[in-house]
DNA sequence: TCTGGGGTCCTAGGACCC
DNA sequence: TCTGGGGTCCTAGGACCC
């Protein structure tokens, strides 16, 4: 089964406030640079999409009302969703903030047909949280993620294998999870527009064209996928840890630059710290006024998560930099990571370190982000834009930007 | 009046080594 | 007169997902 919340953090704002209900509305980040996180149905109906700028949004519907996100209200409903789930498997996967699988395969005899399970799971969010949300149940997680999206909102869609040939004959292939826009358009210079198509492309050619992808596509196009459901808890450790973020106005000035760097540091490491994990890549992200955006890595020596170690290596590889323009976004982000085991410190100094950072982490935990940090940072007191994640776990490092 | 932020996976070229 | 073949590691970029 695959579970969608319909317009997610549009409708948990609707579901709190009435004077919302029935209204084109976009959930948009605190930042002037912001874009719509998601539109209401209402909205939808305008055009307003995910992405687009208030500009853009508020052109498609001039009637259109602005909420910005509130972090804290979409995890909240999230777990309380989750919590749900896990009344029925106990294999959930937590895809995101807003989307989750779960495995029927046992629980039938218990609590009757992945259907009647399906309805009583819809009923009780809808009565509990006031939201709806649509459902696909299918052979596998790609066929159940393409069911979910076939009835929006307040779908319930059953793929049985007997159906897949006739579901997905004429289906566009990039309906399919793992087919986004260039694929779909390379496909489509070789001719394949439908699923059908693409079940009967030969092999060869799909290998020759696409490499390693090129053997999943034949399958997918068959409707066949062997993922399994990874359940809370089991995930794989993350691979990277970082964080970016769109500058109010275009910096020029490396002193400014790297006063958000040390801050995009310390968001990295009291991350990685916090999971006790250390990189040693370093990769700094920068991003020009006309988007272009391109990055620069370094491997460290050993493995790390000192923010001071993060923050130097962004500034050593910046300094590598010749900068063409004006800076728009810039990003920090720690990779090849290994769990930190806390073995025994060789020096005295780095002891002494460790101690230090484990003092600013619990205080800031404590009492909030920022609230001790680098006298640097002090004149740079912007309020941190706030914007919602969708790609949000309820735990584990991908746990961010919850305030 | 412009266009967010969090990830994973794959590819491809070059350095370097035997 | 012309220069193999295997491997690993590092780096940069792009496709895709939410």
């Amino acid at each position: 089964m695959h579970l969608d919340m319909n317009a997610f953090f549009a409708s948990v704002e609707q579901a709190c406030n009435p004077t919302l209900r029935g209204r084109p509305i976009a959930v948009v980040g605190s930042a002037k640079r912001t874009v719509v996180t998601t539109a209401s149905y209402e909205a939808r109906l305008y055009g307003v999409k995910t992405g687009m700028n208030r500009y853009e949004a508020k052109k498609a519907c001039p009637s259109l009302i602005f909420v910005t996100g509130d972090n804290r209200k979409y995890i909240d409903t999230s777990v309380r969703v989750l919590d749900i789930l896990k009344d029925y498997s106990p294999a959930i996967e937590v895809y995101s903030i807003d989307e989750a699988f779960a495995d029927l395969t046992g629980c039938s005899a218990l609590l009757g047909s992945p259907e009647e399970i399906s309805r009583s799971i819809k009923e009780r969010i809808r009565s509990s949280l006031g939201l709806t949300c649509s459902i696909g149940i299918a052979p596998n997680k790609l066929l159940a993620k393409l069911a979910s999206d076939m009835k929006k909102p307040d779908g319930l869609v059953v793929i049985r294998e007997e159906d897949v040939g006739g579901a997905l004959k004429d289906l566009p292939v990039k309906e399919l999870w793992g087919i986004g826009p260039r694929l779909t358009s390379h496909l489509a210079l070789l001719g394949v527009r439908t699923c059908g198509e693409l079940a009967d492309f030969p092999a060869s050619i799909l290998r020759e064209r696409f490499g390693i992808i090129g053997e999943r596509l034949k399958l997918m196009g068959r409707g066949i996928d062997s993922s399994p459901v990874v359940p809370a808890g089991e995930e794989e450790e993350a691979k990277s840890v970082g964080h970016s973020t769109t500058l109010p106005k275009d910096v020029s000035d490396r002193e400014e630059i790297k006063r958000y760097l040390l801050k995009l540091s310390e968001m990295v490491g009291n991350r990685a710290r916090g999971h006790k994990l250390k990189g040693r890549r370093v990769t700094l992200t920068l991003r020009y006024p006309d988007f272009y955006t391109f990055s620069r890595q370094k491997s460290l020596s050993c493995p790390a998560n000192d923010t001071r170690v993060i923050f130097q290596s962004a500034i050593s590889i910046l300094e590598g930099i010749r900068l063409k323009t004006a800076v728009r976004l810039l990003g920090v982000s720690i990779s090849e990571l290994t769990k930190d085991l806390k073995q025994m410190e060789l020096f005295d100094g780095e002891r002494r370190r460790e101690r230090l950072l484990d003092a600013v982490d619990s205080i800031n935990g404590r009492f909030g982000d920022f609230t001790l940090t680098w006298a640097t940072l002090l004149e740079h007191n912007e309020p941190s834009a706030g914007v919602i994640s969708p790609a949000w776990r309820p735990a584990g490092v991908k746990r961010v930007n919850v305030r």
